[in-house]
DNA sequence: CAGTATCCACTGTGATACTG
DNA sequence: CAGTATCACAGTGGATACTG
């Protein structure tokens, strides 16, 4: 049993959802990766995401302490979200779990080579 | 961009999260580990999970050829649940995971020697 | 550009009751 | 014991309009 910012947790999965848990905040710290990337820039990289959903998402992976939020103050206004070193030490994990939904999929459903990218 | 089972996928991400993601599938997963559990034994370490969530993951998990089902015909029924070889390969990315969340929250909030289990 | 606000529709999740 | 069936609700999603 953990508990954590007043809630408990049965086990640390459970923790760790609640951080990255979700149907994007996973795919926003993976997109976002190693480089900071201004709002627009993030939306285009996640098409089916509505802005409401990513400004509400990266609101809370912000209050987490897993990503920054950098505004210039210029008109028109620049917003960039980049990593913190907490969001990138999940990078590694990230990957991993990419790589083995890769290999999931190709034993499942061997893809022609001309298919592959 | 992945095609699998028809769907189209912008990266492996959004593939992997539609194998494990949602609130209760990774969960599942972690909590089966090792063992064959059966359909109670899960719920009673799921505390939270209702029966009909866990019926329909299940089926899911199955169906994603995550899990197996092994059932004893007999009066009451037994049903086994158990990661198949493609679900214990991802064990050690959920332990990983697990472990992430477990030094954030430490990180965050460091926890007295007392309250560690 | 990067939001916020509002309204509405849809789906996932949950509570409860019932069954082979 | 291991489910299924039904109903109700909250979170999510989409469209649109507006703003510093």
């Amino acid at each position: 049993m953990i508990t954590f910012k007043n809630i408990q947790y049965n086990c640390s999965m459970e923790l760790t959802l609640d951080l990255i848990g979700g149907k994007w905040k996973s795919l926003i710290l993976w997109h976002l990766g190693d480089n900071a990337l201004r709002f627009s820039e993030l939306k285009k990289s996640l098409p089916k995401i509505t802005q409401k959903m990513l400004t509400q998402q990266l609101r809370e992976l912000e209050a987490s302490g897993l990503v920054n939020r950098h505004i210039y103050t210029q008109i028109p206004p620049k917003v960039e979200y980049s990593l913190t070193p907490d969001g990138k030490s999940l990078l590694p994990v990230l990957e991993t779990l990419c790589q083995w939904g890769l290999n999931y999929a190709n034993t499942m459903e061997p893809m022609d080579e001309k298919n592959v990218k």
